[in-house]
DNA sequence: GGCAAACATTTTATGTTTAAAATATTGTCA
DNA sequence: TGACAATATTTTAAACATAAAATGTTTGCC
């Protein structure tokens, strides 16, 4: 590294190909792939199934926990704020995909649970969705997938471990 | 129906442990750790500078193209919609940050580049930015990165051939 | 018992994001 | 030329997201 003050001027052209630069560069990288995925399955979310990825968020959160999940827990677990799951989840019990009942010993919680029918149209979305992820992300050797699995875990460890 | 609904719940379980969830796996904690920084950066924005990353990201873009970039430009490589570029950009515009300028030869285009102001500003908070994101991800093994950079860029070419 | 703090959720106000419609300009081709 | 598709942007309506305030509940503590 060369020192500060000689560098002052020429900061943003020397960091563009720094070292330092390699975490800007990892985040954008990250992010494209992200975002890129996350567009595909809205978009087929909405033409195939008319509905759109919060609202499959939040049933799949369901369906993983079939005793049922508190706004708060499913607020945490999707990360979203309450308010916001508050709206998704009246919207999807109205369409009577999610049932909402008080939790016993404590009147301030309800529990959210999939109904019958809330779990057959989720089945359906499901598979769809299992499907289209297969096919975006399936082009990677099978150990080349399980390294980076294990990066993302150091990375969302590393995270959480700094920010809470 | 009996059967049906036995036959569905099998089909679910089963493929919690098949190898076909790889694929699901790895895109949900690709987007968790997409989440946690994005949260992160989002925060400290608003905190430190009272702008969000839409505007940051608008920014950066033109930092990257002194010539200056078209509102569908600018649209691509965000990777947003051009009715949201266009809202941003009259912010931005407003507030001085930057300037929207006809393209010569072609009415319907305009031009939006940075501002001395603009430029100034965007500096600043990409300094801040940029110190942020080696304190979030720096933490892997560079080697580990580089392995972790060439295995999104697979991923990404793939998509973007599947996609268009 | 009574009071204050913490908790769980909903409501409200504001802002973001998208898809689709609207507006206006440019290119094509018969 | 004139019709018509393609392009570039803005506007609009609806869904989504957040922070902060409001509502009601529970807990701890004296």
């Amino acid at each position: 590294m060369k020192t500060a003050a000689a560098q002052a001027k020429l900061d943003h052209e020397s960091r563009l190909d720094g070292d330092d630069h390699q975490s800007l560069r990892l985040w954008l990288r990250l992010l494209t792939c992200t975002n890129l995925i996350e567009r595909a399955l809205r978009r087929r979310l909405r033409e195939r199934f008319a509905t759109t990825l919060p609202r499959f968020d939040l049933l799949a959160q369901l369906e993983r926990s079939p005793n049922g999940l508190t706004m708060g827990e499913l607020s945490e677990r999707m990360m979203v704020s309450g308010g916001n799951v508050s709206g998704i989840a009246s919207q999807l019990e109205t369409e009577g995909l999610i049932s909402k009942t008080p939790v016993p010993g404590n009147r301030r919680a309800y529990c959210a649970r999939l109904t019958h029918k809330g779990r057959q149209q989720f089945g359906e979305m499901a598979r769809a969705h299992e499907e289209w992820l297969r096919e975006l992300l399936d082009g990677l050797p099978s150990e080349e997938t399980q390294q980076l699995m294990e990066s993302l875990r150091s990375i969302k460890t590393e995270l959480s471990r700094r920010e809470v």
